[in-house]
RNA sequence: GGGCCUCUAGCUCAGUCGGUAGAGCAGCGGACUUUUAAUCCGUAGGUCGUGGGUUCGAGCCCCACGGGGCCCA
């Protein structure tokens, strides 16, 4: 659907573009991913040599569990990372944490480890300072038995359950409840005896870490004082208190260097540069909350779409990412090279065509959530891969499919932010609740221009009124539609901030909509536009395979004018439609532009790892 | 495509009139048993995006290129 639209920025592709997650459904269910998943089946394959030929339970809530499993298994070569496991033999034989407190959690078993050689590549001197002091503590933990990356720790509780748990404590209380809890070192504070640690997870929970140099010893707190740097990952097993200051704490009976980090964490308490933040997320990722936040937002908003459509009986289907011809989009696609077939293949640029056929084949109400790649520029609200949702519905139209988008988009701010009143990222207040406008496009235009504008009007006075506003055209896509969307664009576009539906588009903009059912010459489409930018589109879809077919030859001949993002015609494609779809409405719309629209923040900061350009070194 | 801004220590940034480069954080050494961006003493750390040019002398001025941002088309 979305498709024709050959305007400018945001007509490309404005409502079908979104964002990208990366896919990985087969990583979270190992067990299950032994046969279609190449990643999931080299996975099963590796770790079978240690636990037999099958899977171990699910991830034990015992780590030490785990921890005796795999170090039954023979290493094969040299790793490192095996040997310098430490380990609780009590543990390992009752499978839980031990509640009285040994003094060395871990006694390293195997000693097999090499002491680190120094690898003349990184270890020179040209590295950074505090790298190469890194590198030397990782040898050193590695060195001393206490290991820098080990299997396994024996964590027992989440930092939030900890502080929900003991939250009640006076300042200064103390338990005898013992925890073993892991993140990563976010600050650290040294008063001599005692030292402080805060160690974060990966929501950003904190949790303060106390070590005394009368519960752990003066080894184990000189080892920690020289080894532990900010960044690193700790473990910390002790008892559960609340300092004199009022924090709830982890007073340390032992610790270890869950994986050592050998670069520096930034200054948390600055924002890292922009292209640092887009660069490397990972960091960003450590040192922002509000990216942190985002990250957990758009998981959000992408279930509470799939379960609004579930909900309403769509299914979920993918279809063909690679395609030997594009289409259902006005756009120029990424070519790509097949070499078992030597043909050239194209990255798709819509998932429309192929709906549309899981649609005649009778998957009536259907919806893809995926990636689309559109060659074309890159800026703050476009992204040349782009997460879009479209959905088909049998028997419904545009209204029913608009009525549709709007429960989606209201669904999605409940359930991401509990309410439909959104606050952008510069702190103004957006409302995405009630009824949203709907005005029409040639209505609209003629109001803004204070004349009228129909469906008959020559494309000869549009040309004129283009010329009396300074509205540019490219001559090679001149015609009727094209001059009305530029026109409505220059005039009526930029002024919307409401959500607002735009109806009744001329037909030549859009090649895959019906004919308006009372109005000649305009089709059954709308774009939606929210905070000014086009979020959504929908129609009543071009079911007629005689008209859809006459559409395509219309794009042929635009294509032969020199437009390069004129639709072509795809052959099997009109032979499905031969075989008759329903009459249905359908939608398209960006993911990551939803997520603009709820956070307010540009396209680079909705999607986790965005395309960057490479610098020059 | 056009205009403007920007690139300096691991990070965030200052750097005046062209005169051999600074701060905070983090790092290193030391002190400190209740800290919260701890504090105190000491200390190390630089291909100033890249390449040219002007100049006795360039982080600074000029040109080109590269990365990023903003605004326009």
């Amino acid at each position: 659907m979305r498709a024709s639209r050959g305007s400018q920025a945001p007509a490309r592709c404005g409502s079908r573009r979104p964002a990208a997650s990366p896919s990985r459904t087969c990583a979270t269910s190992p067990r299950r991913a032994s046969t279609s998943c190449p990643w999931a089946r080299s996975r099963t394959r590796a770790r079978s040599w240690t636990s037999g030929s099958t899977w171990p339970d699910p991830p034990s809530p015992h780590p030490f569990r785990t921890v005796g499993r795999a170090t039954r298994g023979a290493e094969p070569a040299h790793r490192p990372s095996a040997a310098e496991c430490r380990r609780s033999d009590r543990a390992q034989l009752t499978g839980t944490v031990p509640r009285s407190t040994p003094r060395r959690i871990f006694t390293v078993t195997e000693q097999t480890a090499a002491p680190a050689p120094a690898d003349p590549a990184t270890a020179t001197d040209d590295v950074p300072e505090q790298m190469r002091v890194r590198r030397e503590k990782r040898d050193r933990l590695i060195a001393d038995g206490r290991g820098a990356y080990p299997v396994t720790v024996p964590k027992t509780h989440e930092i939030a359950d900890v502080k929900a748990q003991y939250a009640h404590l006076e300042d200064g209380e103390e338990t005898q409840d013992v925890v073993g809890v892991a993140g990563r070192v976010v600050f650290i504070r040294n008063t001599g005896k005692l030292c402080f640690a805060s160690i974060q997870d990966g929501a950003g929970e904190r949790l303060q870490i106390m070590l005394s140099l009368a519960e752990v010893g003066e080894e184990s707190l000189a080892s920690f004082k020289a080894d532990v740097d900010l960044g690193d990952h700790l473990f910390a097993q002790g008892r559960a208190i609340k300092s004199r200051r009022g924090e709830v704490s982890v007073f340390a009976s032992d610790w270890a260097v869950a994986a050592k980090a050998l670069r520096p964490l930034p200054t948390l308490h600055k924002d890292l540069a922009e292209d640092t933040r887009v660069r490397q997320r990972y960091v960003d990722l450590i040192a922002r909350p509000l990216a942190r936040e985002t990250a957990r937002n758009r998981a959000t908003m992408m279930r509470s779409l799939r379960d609004s459509l579930h909900s309403r009986g769509f299914i979920e289907v993918e279809t063909p990412m690679l395609q030997t011809q594009p289409g259902g989009a006005a756009a120029r696609p990424f070519i790509t090279h097949m070499n078992a077939y030597d043909i050239d293949l194209y990255m798709r640029i819509a998932p429309e065509l192929f709906l549309k056929r899981a649609a005649v084949g009778g998957i009536e109400k259907v919806f893809e959530i995926n990636r689309n790649f559109r060659n074309e520029g890159a800026d703050s609200s476009h992204s040349p891969e782009f997460s879009m949702l479209e959905a088909y519905e049998a028997y419904g139209d545009y209204t029913t499919i608009g009525r549709l988008t709007q429960d989606l988009v209201q669904g999605a701010a409940q359930d991401v932010f509990g309410t439909q009143v959104v606050t952008l990222a510069d702190g103004t207040e957006y409302d995405l609740g009630g009824e949203w406008a709907n005005i029409t496009m040639y209505g609209s235009l003629s109001e803004a221009i204070g004349e009228e504008i129909t469906p008959e009007t020559s494309v000869a006075y549009l040309q004129q009124l283009c010329d009396r506003f300074e509205v540019s055209v490219d001559p090679k896509r001149v015609n009727h539609g094209k001059l009305i969307e530029e026109l409505w664009e220059h005039h009526v576009g930029d002024t919307l901030t409401a959500p607002t539906f735009v109806r009744d588009f001329p037909v030549e903009t859009s090649p895959l909509t019906r004919d308006h059912r009372s109005i000649d010459g305009v089709v059954e489409k709308w774009d939606l536009y929210v905070r000014g930018f086009e979020l959504a589109t929908g129609y009543s879809e071009l079911v007629d395979p005689v008209i859809q077919r006459e559409r395509f030859e219309q794009q042929a001949r635009m294509a032969a004018q020199g437009d390069d993002e004129a639709m072509r015609l795809d052959e099997d494609f009109l032979t499905a439609m031969e075989y008759a779809m329903p009459p249905s409405g359908g939608m398209g719309m960006g993911i990551d532009r939803l997520l603009m629209a709820l956070t307010g923040l540009g396209i680079r900061e909705t999607i986790l790892f965005p395309l960057v350009k490479p610098t020059d070194d």
